[in-house]
Formats: structure tokens, C-alpha cells, sequence
DNA sequence: ATAATAGTGTCTGTAAGACACTATAGT
DNA sequence: ACTATAGTGTCTTACAGACACTATTAT
């Protein structure tokens, strides 16, 4: 009997396979790089307004030169998914140490003209103060754009094999006079005992690749994240007020909260410190807060 | 000036462009093959025990050779990643139309000995009823695991710097003869704002791969969405009693519930029907409930 | 006093957890 | 009568939502 695999060690099996005979596809890593931005101030006695923002960058290169994505690249072969992340959002921002997390791997077909490339989307919350505006690489035109996110259009239909629920979502990504829309349809089947949900750009102005896709569902996932886990806090500086704190969470789900409800539900997450805000003009100093670490039960 | 990428259209600069000339990883799909499969009976009146179970193969060839891993392979150039999950789980099962969802991208560097290799983990959840017992291609040895999980250790540490927590998971897969142990430890860090979730194999009898933690984590994942989606009736048949459906519950939970409160919480996630069961043993008989499509509330 | 934010008290309804109770089948 | 499962009623506690109220600052 010839040496068929079957005879080999591990190790004499592992010589001998050549991993590069096989079709392989390419994989990128595309991040959501989120952060509250304090807006400038036309009301010198009025909170300062803030809002969720992501930082995109302008395409140079085909595909989809002129438009822009998600700060995103190549994963290299001495690199883990999560090590491509960091290293990206580094050049992008400057920044480590801060939240990441994997969000969902887009594998379709067709998502890159250039081939077969399969995208790892990660997702980063940064805390406002430690983004310098403007950084990235010369080279590249990297902006912060708001985030608004609403449903524009809602449908149910219950029929006898089940139920089919649409929603769509108009994703809003604004700088200054660059506004970018895209609708995304979100739709719920519910056939027999079979749940399924798929997502589909209905349009879309000058996002790259699926990425407005992607960007509505880490919306999705931040305000679901948001109400059981303390990940906002990566979002807040060390000290924070309680307004500040609400205003935050106000501009993630997109609605606005009763002050003395939202202050019950995040009273186990803070600690009170015994610093107040010095800059009041006008009305009463705030508490300054910080996060709890042991906010969780178990 | 020479023809760079910059004067070329889109259409040119794709013509141009050659993805087989950059290192590329190879990725597979893996996939969690879950179902509640009932139990031989041994005292007549009793009710029939379920357990949740898990599809595992034998692997025939290196690496891992004669150790059990999870379903999975190749993602071909002409596929999706769903569409490779739904071929393995059709290779392995025959069945299709089922609950799959993608759990999480597995992407560190030294996780199969053969090289680069990416896996995206999928879970799938069938019912049992639709299942084939030993089903598979006639070569390969696939069989049914009874998962058990249990905390076996925790540890909180609070210092200056933050909390860390860690719990040790047993995870039992048993078949007959065949027990397959493993000890996954999660451990939570919170170093400031950060909260930073690690999972890691500590011990592992006959599992390939990295695959105990792919199942540690689809489990982690099963038992937080049954709470908050109706992902359960995925693994239960058309019609069913409010026992069953508890039990079921309880075996992915891994712990017992009080019936009144149960009932209650299921009550607007199924429908009555007018069936009852008619096999009754010296008890009244149970209801027939099917699940209510129209559950959510928005 | 005014305009702004900061912060608290209370009522209601809903839901979860614990526990005790009643109902109905076959043997 | 007995054993098993099926199914209900109620008490307590906790929390979310709505709303009204008090407190404190600079001008």
C-alpha cells in the first residue's frame, strides 16, 4: 500500500500540505469608529450639544474612488483579525487602548468589485477627548461625519404562512455640506418556527462598498449594547455629569429620556465623586460622576 | 506622465487589478449543530427526558486526526459564508431550512496547525424531529453529544486599577462511552472605562482545533437569546406542550424554573390550539401550543 | 426676578420570583 | 387511593414610565 495520509504523523502531514494549492479568498477588516462630539455652542447659557459621530475617509483609489468608507484594510498573514482592528484604527486615529469589538463578517459574493473579499466588521467606541479631529495620514482625507439614524418607513403583514416585517432605516452621515443618505431595509420573515433577518441597501448617495449596510447594523447593536452593558462609559471622559450621561445616551437611541427614570436606571452604573463642574454660567453646578466597575450583580 | 492608477476608471483599474498577487488567509465555516433530542425512558409514567445535544465529527484525517471537531470546511470562491454553512449543515444533517446564524469570526494567528486559517463559526438549531439520527456521509463518523455546562470556578478581583472576573466553564459532551471535557475560562477585565471579555481553553480531552470555545461561546450566546427572542421554537416540533417547552428551556439554561412564573412569561409567545396530548400515562393530559408568530409587541 | 440646569418624590402598571393550591388522567 | 403531570391564584418585590415638584447658580 502506498503512504497515503492515513500513514503520515501529524508533523509529516503538516511538511507536506501546501496551504496556498486551495482557492483562498481575501479579507479585509472594516471598522466603525464611534465617538460623541461636543457641537459648538450658539447659547451661551444652553448645555452644549452633542452627537454620535463616525469617522470615514474619502476614497483615493478605485474602487469607489471618490466616495467614502469605512477606514478599513487588508488582513495580513502575521496578523490576527483584532491585531489588523488596532492597527488601522491607530493610523486612522491615533489611538489605542480604546473598546473593540467584532461586529459581523460579510461574506457575499459580490460586495467588492475587485474579487472575492470577505470583510471582518469591527466596531470602536472612543472617548471624545482622546481624538485629535483631524489625524489620519496626510495623504488621506479622513472626516468626522454625525450620525442620525431614524425609521422612515414601517410595514407589517401577517399572511397564513407567517409574518413579514420590514423597516427602513434612513441612515443620515453629515459634515458640514457633505450629506450622505442611504436607506437600508431591515426585514423581519417570520415563516413557521423560522425567524430570519436580512438587511439590503435600498439607497445610498456616496457610501463605498455595503457599507451603509454595515454602518445601520452597528447602530443597532449600540443601542441594543447600550441598555445592558456599560459600554457607553468608553464614549464618556473620566468625570462626567449626569446630563452629559443622558444627552449621550439620548443621541445613541435617537429619542429623548425622562430625566428622573434615566437617573434610577444608571444610578448602579456611576459613582458620585465629590467634584462638581466649575464652569456654570447661569444655573446650578453638576455633580461630577464616574464609572462604577462592579455595577454588575453576579 | 506615466498611466497611473489615478487616470484609469473604474472599470480599467479593476481589469488591471490582480487580487491573486497579495497573501491571502484561507477561511472555513464551522458550524454549532444544536438540537434537544429526547432521552430513552426508563419509569413508564415519568415524562420523556430531553437534553440538549450537539453534532460532532470524528476527524479521519491530520491535523487532529481521531479527535471530534465541529462540521465545517472550505469556503469555496462561488459561495457565501451562509451558503457553505448550509452545505456543510445539508452534508451532515440533510436537512435544510433551519435556524443559522453567524456566531463569531475566529481569526487568531496560530489556530490551525496547517496555517492561516479563518473560521467563521455558525450556529445552527434544529429540530429534533426533522433529524436523522446518524445521518452524514457514510464515511465519516458523526454522532450526537449531550452538552453539559457548568461554572466550576470564579474569581473577583477588585484593585485600584479596576475588577477582574473570571469563570471557569465545564463543558461535558457526552455520547455513550464517549465524555469530551473542557474548561474554558472567560475572564472580564475593567481597567478604567474598558470592560474587555477574553476567552481561553485552559483544558481540553478530545476537542480539535479551538473548538471549545466556539462551543463555549454559542452556548453563552443560545442562553442569553432565549430570554429576549423566540429563537427556542426553532428546536421544538410544530405542536408542543408548555412542558416540554420548559424543559426545554431548562436544559439550555441549565437550571430549573417554577412553573406558574414560566408559563406567564412564555403566555405571549404561544397560541393554544384545541389538540391535547392523547399518550397520557395515569396524568391529565396537556395542552397543544404552537408558537405565535405575532409575539412582539412594535 | 429670570432663565437656565440640577436634582428629588411619588404614583401607576407591569413583570419576576416564591410558594401554595386545584384539576385530571390511568392504574 | 395513589402517583404522576397539568394548570391556576396570590403575595411580595423590583423596576420602568409619566409627571410634578424643589434647588441652585449668574446675570
Amino acid at each position: 500500500m502506498k503512504n497515503t495520509s492515513k500513514d503520515l504523523t501529524e508533523q509529516e502531514f503538516l511538511n507536506e500540505y501546501d496551504i496556498t494549492k486551495f482557492d483562498r479568498p481575501s479579507v479585509t477588516v472594516d471598522i466603525l469608529i464611534l465617538s460623541i462630539i461636543n457641537e459648538d455652542t450658539d447659547n451661551y447659557r444652553k448645555l452644549i450639544n452633542k452627537n454620535l459621530n463616525i469617522l470615514l475617509i474619502k476614497r483615493l483609489e478605485h474602487p469607489f474612488k471618490g466616495k467614502w468608507a469605512l477606514p478599513g484594510g487588508f488582513v495580513k498573514l502575521n496578523e490576527s483579525l483584532e491585531t489588523t482592528a488596532y492597527r488601522e484604527l491607530k493610523e486612522e486615529t491615533n489611538v489605542s487602548d480604546v473598546y473593540l469589538e467584532q461586529l459581523y463578517t460579510y461574506g457575499n459574493l459580490n460586495r467588492d468589485p475587485r474579487g472575492r473579499i470577505i470583510s471582518s466588521a469591527y466596531m470602536s467606541l472612543i472617548d471624545s477627548k482622546k481624538v485629535t479631529p483631524q489625524a489620519g495620514t496626510d495623504a488621506i482625507e479622513t472626516r468626522w461625519f454625525k450620525v442620525y439614524s431614524k425609521v422612515i418607513n414601517t410595514k407589517k403583514e401577517t399572511t397564513q404562512i407567517g409574518v413579514i416585517e420590514l423597516k427602513d432605516h434612513e441612515i443620515s452621515l453629515v459634515n458640514d455640506d457633505i450629506v450622505l443618505k442611504s436607506i437600508v431595509r431591515v426585514e423581519k420573515k417570520t415563516i413557521g418556527h423560522q425567524e430570519v433577518t436580512t438587511r439590503r441597501i435600498i439607497s445610498n448617495d456616496d457610501l463605498a462598498f455595503d457599507h451603509a449596510e454595515i454602518i445601520q447594523y452597528g447602530i443597532e447593536r449600540l443601542r441594543s449594547k447600550i441598555e445592558y452593558t456599560s459600554i457607553v462609559f468608553n464614549l464618556m471622559p473620566e468625570l462626567f455629569t449626569l446630563s452629559e450621561l443622558q444627552m449621550t445616551y439620548e443621541k445613541i437611541l435617537g429619542k429623548e429620556l425622562l430625566k428622573a427614570n434615566f437617573r434610577r436606571k444608571v444610578a448602579k452604573k456611576v459613582i458620585e465623586t465629590s467634584q462638581v463642574t466649575g464652569d456654570n454660567i447661569g444655573h446650578r453646578p453638576a455633580k461630577l460622576f464616574k464609572f462604577n466597575p462592579c455595577w454588575n450583580k453576579d
